[in-house]
DNA sequence: GCCGTTTTCGGCCCGACTGTTTTCAGTCG
């Protein structure tokens, strides 16, 4: 059975798991882990890239042994160490590190002293008062472990990003009101705008050292907290009540701008950096840079890259994905803005599921600032959405041309998201699409093709010759429907090659493109439509979502189609017809 | 196990909080 990137990783997070309750060379345990990584966020199938024979010790952290290992996993479907590793360690034990507070030395002392190695077992060996006996363990431990293992139960979740927002807004309010305090940011995946977060990081400045207990206290009596999981005199962690953790961190206004590049990360951007400074013989914590116990900088971001030679680095860049080799260069890219965009082409009415009139949705995009604003209902397929046919479309042409004849500073393009049937064919005549200003054609059924069958199915409605804009590319909802099997790269090269184009959704449960097909499609040279696909006038805040989305896949302003003027846009949709 | 205009061997990020201890190991981010 052929074996997907992501199930590399997991063998090399167990292996690493393992290794480490065997007390094994820390550093060979993080090349494990860092290879998990690096495999996890490939774009593209390692499987296919061995095909294509690419020599994988040229990946960041993959030496001449990682390369056999990854070759051994995808031919054999196993590998070997790890088979090895189980002989020795049971599997499930790996379970245990899983549980906040319980450690590899910890873990490895259940296994050894009270032959622990499944969660039901460690939750008998605690409630029996088994563990607070060994050494190095107690009490508070054992209750710790008690209740972790409840709260494990119910699987501690990521949250989507728009979710998070809410809560880290409330916040961050919140905290802005408590006396003495400087500023507060959140910092973390949130600030980097991952499309889920774990927890929420905030961090807070206070212009002396006596005001960070306050501002604890006052964090730690937050309404919305639920429990209190430590609490010292400049961190603090907490459980909110809807399941979200949150860690705080207090410093001195001077040291903000270590801290919040501490606290943003990612981690491996901040290790990748801090090896940068030793190299200059520099060190790097969350107060400032130190030359030889003496602060250079610290007050802000800029001043810690400048410190250590970079160019000022983007939070969305931030994941040790090559950003720091070509912040050295200076040649960073100058990533697009929510100010950047002059229209939107993904936009529903009343006349099908949105909850706005046409007037509405065109007064809601001027106040945002578009000089256009494409409406695109469902076509008839799409019966649950009240998809229009042939005569309601033309009717709301109709509609369309009077009121673009009154309406003063947008114009109405008229479009339609026409449902791609599973032959491939568009679910309108072309009749009727050739009446449209640009058509964008969307899968809404038969997700389950095999891979071959879905990308021959995209790539057929793309030859359409009225075919503009490919919308929410993968199909994939956040955390509820994973994205369809295509072969994101043969369709971004016939994009390029058809001169068409490809949809960021920035609808918080899409987010699709995915941030790494964003890059992949800025270096094919194809430009990206990052939309709201609002369903009501409400829906275009989510536009800062998908340009968040789309800073992490690198996009500049030119590489993004709906940041052209309505003359531009035209010009380079013709093209496509 | 990886990596190299300091190194092919000897390095590998850094500090806060907790709990069990009487000075610190373990865990976490």
């Amino acid at each position: 059975m052929p074996k997907h990137n992501a199930d590399i990783a997991v063998i090399f997070e167990e292996i690493a798991d393992l290794l480490e309750i065997q007390n094994a060379n820390p550093f060979r345990i993080r090349a494990y882990r860092n290879a998990a990584r690096v495999i996890g966020e490939l774009p593209n199938e390692v499987s296919h890239l061995l095909e294509k024979g690419m020599d994988l010790t040229q990946l960041p952290g993959i030496g001449d042994d990682l390369a056999g290992k990854i070759k051994e996993i995808v031919t054999a479907g196993h590998c070997n160490l790890l088979d090895r590793l189980h002989t020795e360690l049971p599997s499930a034990i790996t379970e245990l590190l899983k549980l906040p507070g319980l450690g590899p030395k910890r873990v490895k002392a259940l296994y050894h002293d009270l032959d622990v190695q499944t969660l039901e077992q460690l939750h008998r060996a605690a409630r029996d008062g088994r563990i607070r006996a060994l050494p190095g363990f107690g009490e508070k431990i054992e209750n710790n472990i008690l209740q972790a293992i409840e709260v494990h139960a119910n699987q501690a979740q990521r949250f989507k990003l728009a979710i998070a927002a809410q809560y880290a807004e409330a916040l961050e309010k919140y905290l802005t009101a408590t006396p003495g305090i400087v500023r507060v940011t959140v910092a973390g995946s949130y600030r980097r705008m991952r499309e889920t977060v774990g927890d929420l990081d905030i961090l807070v400045t206070t212009a002396t050292t006596a005001t960070a207990r306050e501002v604890v206290r006052r964090f730690t009596r937050y309404d919305e907290v639920i429990e209190i999981l430590s609490a010292g005199a400049t961190r603090a962690s907490v459980m909110l009540k809807c399941g979200l953790q949150v860690d705080l961190r207090v410093v001195r206004e001077e040291s903000y701008g270590a801290a919040l590049h501490y606290f943003t990360g990612s981690k491996a951007h901040n290790i990748a950096i801090r090896v940068l400074a030793q190299k200059k013989g520099l060190k790097i914590n969350e107060y400032g840079v130190f030359r030889e116990g003496v602060r250079i900088a610290g007050e802000s971001e800029a001043a810690v890259y400048a410190a250590v030679g970079l160019a000022y680095i983007p939070p969305e860049l931030r994941e040790n994905h090559g950003e720091i080799e070509i912040a050295k260069s200076g040649k960073l890219p100058q990533l697009i803005e929510r100010s950047d965009l002059r229209g939107d082409l993904h936009a529903h009415t009343k006349a099908t599921d949105g909850h706005n009139t046409l007037r509405e949705m065109a007064q809601a995009g001027l106040a945002q600032g578009f000089e256009y604003l494409a409406i695109t209902e469902h076509s008839r397929r799409l019966t649950v959405a009240h998809g229009l046919d042939t005569q309601q479309l033309l009717k709301q042409c109709d509609e369309i041309d009077q009121l673009n004849a009154e309406l003063q500073g947008i114009t109405l393009l008229k479009s339609i998201e026409v449902d791609i049937l599973e032959d491939g064919s568009l679910d309108l005549p072309d009749s009727v699409l050739a009446r449209l200003d640009l058509v964008v054609a969307a899968v809404h059924s038969s997700f389950n093709l095999s891979r071959t069958r879905q990308t021959e199915r995209i790539i057929h409605a793309m030859q359409h010759p009225h075919f503009t804009l490919l919308a929410h590319p993968t199909g994939r909802l956040l955390q509820r429907r994973a994205p369809y099997d295509v072969d994101m790269l043969r369709i971004i090269r016939e994009a390029r090659q058809r001169g068409c184009f490809l949809e960021l959704n920035a609808h918080p449960e899409r987010l699709d493109l995915l941030d790494t097909q964003c890059r992949m499609a800025k270096e094919e040279g194809v430009l990206i439509s990052i939309n709201s696909d609002a369903h009501s006038i409400y829906d275009f805040a989510n536009l800062r979502f998908g340009i968040g989305q789309a800073r992490r896949g690198w996009l500049e302003k030119c590489d993004v189609l709906n940041t052209r003027t309505v003359q531009e846009l035209r010009l380079l949709i013709d093209r496509t017809m």
